[in-house]
DNA sequence: AGCACGCCGACT
DNA sequence: GTCGGCGTGCTC
């Protein structure tokens, strides 16, 4: 007699085994098979997948009823390698076995009925893809795009391609992580791998952190390899759409994925390259259930697959880093820039000595006068401030109170264009006092800078100049952001302030001045993380000034100009700045040493939830140990982020990132024990290295 | 005794 | 999650 093992489609959370079922003699059955099983009293057929084949009953279930599954659906069915990567997903991100099965599942719903098949692609593919391209910014659009032959490749392209290009011949399952500054060529570089796969009949998956920004890579894959064997996979998909691209993906003859986060998942069977662009960025980081890491997935996934993994940026994280020098990874470096074109002339301003010498204004004299040779010369600005609104607190000057919001408790950002004070956690707003309502002095004081702030100072300061501001408020209404940018490149606006939506992957030809109004910000956010977002951060912006020929030069305006983060910007350290960050991160005991482990504890009651957390905590060190105590920080409660939302407390441990299943085993079995005890009246969830702390 | 209701736990 | 089993307690 044969069995088969199966994970089946539940919601309950008790639910996550493996459930024994006598296979029959139904063809085609394998690891990874979509079956149709009886449950239980159920009337209604489950589904399910398949996770392990075997000959012998295991001899706990021996005198049990064992049922027969019912049917096979074969268009449906995952990847022995896919489900290898579903039982590491399991461990890594806390979640049931179907969670993880869920994300390589088909996406979207299957279409009610079945259409006439289209001929060459639909519009899932080609069609959509020329819309994402069409409504682009630069609005460059290949309509029927004619494959373009590879360009010469530079000394150190040819080097780093070269390398992978023999792990993949040799079929080395390796990843690489390629550090190219900005303008190197690193597309070009993808391009010869995925030409690669192409030759060897294995299929490449593309991650870039937002499909939106990243028009211009996806063109230049398109305009490689012809639009026919690409699948773009996009948030403009319909259901339906995602659907039938899901199946046609499946059924091979995709050869190319590329798209976001998800696309991970693409249901490649001979995947052999998996790309991931601008590899630092916070968006391969799931924020939904599971929570998992693109990144960690692609690397487990190429290894799962026998394939190569290529982590692509101009700043890699430094966990990608560490992993990199561990010799876990392979390094592969691009210095110089493709078209010679000089990296930008980086200055830092300290904004204490402008305050000093009675600059109480935005811009510090140095980029006022870097701004007007930019206008002189008829060139273009941007000033890059990762805050909007108007200003970051609203404050009494008598007794010092601030408002903040009552649910999140963190300090209301004030908005001058709907005169309110607006949480950015929850997107609550008040409107501002009349009388401090604290100490009932008048006048409430707005401090701190915001996007609409600087727009409007610029305004003052450049009236003979027209300034946009590009940022999450005014970019609600659909398109205005893309209006914003084509305006810009095509010149009719001369200044464009805005938040880090301006610093990534646009391509500005004849923007001559970059100026960051305040890296404080980013550098004062209570994290371990915002030293190397700030390092990133003025790097990434930094890269839009000059083009072509031209040296750009770039303004970073701080009070803390002696920063090591801002030190190694100015100078274009990468290396400086990895070493003093990991050894900053090895003192404190952050990642790469540790894995930050986020456990909320929510419940309807707040003294239950505060119970709870309490009782976690001490199940966490009589399980883990004493020793523990020192790494496990809170319980403390957690912001509120939406209303009508549970009551919700944190509590963060430093997971020694040596004894990862140690961790692995007791804490998922403590959420395990919590979720299914009906009468605890609260429930646990655990973020492994959390997008933010808060 | 007969039945409604709610909680518990198994589901292969 | 879902359903049946079973214990409790009310009603006839």
């Amino acid at each position: 007699m044969s069995y088969a093992d199966v994970v089946i489609e539940t919601r309950s959370d008790n639910v996550d085994n493996f459930f024994t079922y006598e296979t029959g003699d139904l063809p085609g059955l394998r690891v990874g098979s979509k079956v149709i099983v009886p449950f239980a009293q159920e009337r209604a057929k489950r589904s399910g997948y398949v996770f392990a084949l075997h000959e012998e009953l295991q001899p706990e279930l021996e005198g049990k009823r064992i049922r027969r599954i019912e049917a096979v659906c074969e268009e449906e069915s995952l990847t022995a390698e896919a489900i290898e990567v579903c039982r590491w997903m399991r461990r890594r991100c806390y979640c049931r076995y179907i969670d993880a099965a869920r994300c390589f599942a088909p996406a979207g719903k299957k279409p009610k009925r079945e259409e006439a098949p289209e001929s060459s692609g639909g519009k899932g593919s080609v069609g959509a893809l020329a819309d994402v391209l069409t409504d682009s910014a630069n609005g460059a659009l290949a309509a029927a795009p004619l494959p373009v032959p590879a360009p010469p490749l530079t000394l150190e392209q040819r080097r780093a391609a070269g390398r992978i290009v023999s792990a993949m011949e040799a079929g080395r399952s390796e990843v690489f992580l390629l550090r190219g500054v900005t303008g190197s060529g690193k597309t070009e570089v993808y391009l010869a791998a995925a030409e690669q796969a192409l030759k060897q009949g294995r299929r490449t998956i593309m991650l870039v952190p937002e499909i939106s920004l990243t028009h211009q890579t996806v063109e230049r894959f398109v305009a490689r390899f012809g639009a026919e064997r690409i699948a773009v996979l996009h948030s403009a998909l319909t259901q339906n759409e995602r659907y039938r691209e899901w199946i046609r993906i499946r059924g091979g003859s995709v050869d190319i994925v590329i798209g976001a986060r998800s696309a991970v998942f693409a249901p490649f069977e001979k995947l052999g390259l998996l790309i991931l662009d601008e590899e630092h960025e916070g968006t391969y980081k799931s924020d939904m259930s599971p929570k998992y890491d693109a990144v960690e997935v692609a690397v487990k996934r190429a290894k799962a697959a026998g394939a190569v993994a290529v982590l692509g940026s101009a700043t890699p994280s430094i966990v990608s880093s560490y992993r990199a020098r561990q010799g876990l990874y392979r390094e592969l470096v691009l210095t110089k820039r493709y078209n010679t074109t000089p990296l930008p002339n980086l200055t830092v301003v300290d904004m204490r000595k402008e305050l000093a010498g009675g600059n109480k204004s935005v811009f510090s004299e140095a980029l006022y006068a870097a701004m007007l040779d930019a206008f002189a010369a008829r060139k273009q600005v941007l000033l890059f401030l990762n805050r909007r609104g108007w200003s970051s607190f609203v404050s009494c000057p008598h007794c010092g109170y601030v408002m903040r919001c009552e649910r999140c408790n963190i300090s209301l950002t004030y908005h001058k264009s709907d005169n309110r004070a607006v949480c950015h956690f929850c997107g609550e707003s008040r409107a501002v006092p009349e009388a401090c309502p604290s100490c009932g002095a008048e006048g409430l004081r707005y401090y701190g800078l915001g996007t609409e702030q600087v727009e409007e100072r610029t305004k003052e300061a450049f009236p003979e100049r027209t300034v946009a501001r590009m940022d999450l408020d005014s970019t609600k209404t659909k398109g205005s952001g893309k209006k914003i940018l084509r305006d810009f490149s095509a010149g009719r606006t001369d200044i464009l302030v805005g938040t880090q939506m301006i610093a990534k992957g646009l391509d500005f030809d004849n923007v001559a001045v970059v100026g960051v109004i305040s890296a404080d910000i980013t550098l004062n956010i209570p994290d371990f993380k915002s030293p190397e977002r700030t390092f990133q951060l003025i790097t990434q912006v930094a890269g839009r000034a000059g083009r072509r020929e031209e040296r750009g030069s770039v303004y970073v305006q701080t009070c803390l100009p002696e920063h090591y983060a801002i030190e190694a910007a100015r100078s274009h350290d990468y290396e400086g700045f990895y070493r003093s960050e990991l050894y900053f991160r090895e003192t404190l005991a952050y990642p790469p040493y540790t894995d930050v482990i986020q456990i909320t504890v929510f419940s309807e009651r707040e003294d239950v939830c505060a119970g709870g957390a309490e009782a976690a905590r001490r199940a966490i060190l009589a399980r883990l140990g004493e020793a523990e105590r020192p790494r496990l920080l809170g319980p403390r409660p957690a912001p509120i982020a939406k209303a009508g939302a549970d009551y919700r407390y944190h509590l963060y441990l430093k997971a020694e990132a040596a004894r990862r299943r140690v961790y692995e085993a007791a804490l998922s079995e403590l959420k395990r024990k919590i979720n299914t005890d009906s009468a605890a009246g609260y429930r646990i969830m655990i973020d492994v290295n959390p997008f933010s702390l808060m």
